[in-house]
DNA sequence: AGCCAGGCTACCG
DNA sequence: CGGTAGCATGGC
């Protein structure tokens, strides 16, 4: 076994199943079949808007504002002042009024279609991190999402150079793992609890 | 009191 | 191009 796999198990061993992406506030361990549906897509690209640079706790309340806004059209139908005041916990609120719209915009118009990794990152708001996570999360698809945390991590287990951007960083881990979606998914919520405690 | 959170964009040299 | 200030709240 590689040191990376090795380090996933390690991590698996001492953390247990994850159950990422929440919804509705709801983890959901060893149940590797969400999303369900069109509506829980949308919500995990609004919450991984929400999370960029700021704890999930805090995202957690403007969701929970969000309420049965949580729909693109309903997103689109707020003013920017009211979708403001109830993102206003997540911090950067000016920003990610204007993020969570142009993620709700983007999301009808690719009516029901998986997008690309190119098309997310397209969208103002969008970066890497936020892309892949939508892409691993919402749609299943195998990509490595990397994070301050798994750098820090990768670098302090002397995988990685602490020169390595982005791309090379998600290249080593994808050529290192089985490529599966349910693991990706794992391994990322892992280092994200490891880094809590 | 400061530093950091499940980053991204704009702008600088 | 690579590097970094600014964005903003809440917890510790």
């Amino acid at each position: 076994m590689n040191p990376l796999l090795a380090l996933y198990h390690r991590l698996l061993d001492q953390h247990g199943h994850q159950g990422w992406w929440p919804l509705k506030g709801n983890y959901h361990p060893k149940d590797y079949s969400f999303p369900h549906n069109d509506l829980e897509k949308f919500e995990i690209g609004i919450g991984a808007i929400l999370t960029q640079n700021t704890t999930w706790k805090n995202v957690e309340k403007s969701l929970l504002a969000l309420g049965s806004c949580l729909s693109p059209s309903k997103i689109l139908d707020l003013s920017d002042a009211q979708l403001q005041d109830k993102i206003h916990s997540s911090g950067y609120y000016i920003q990610k009024t204007k993020k969570l719209k142009n993620w709700a915009n983007f999301f009808i118009k690719i009516n029901h279609c998986t997008p690309t990794r190119e098309e997310l990152l397209s969208i103002w708001g969008v970066g890497p991190e936020t892309a892949d996570s939508i892409l691993l999360y919402a749609y299943q698809i195998p990509i490595f999402v990397v994070d301050t945390y798994t750098k820090r991590l990768l670098i302090k287990e002397n995988l990685i150079s602490s020169n390595a951007n982005y791309a090379q960083v998600q290249a080593y881990c994808e050529s290192q793992l089985p490529r599966q979606y349910e693991l990706f998914q794992e391994f990322h919520a892992l280092i994200v609890e490891n880094n809590k405690s």
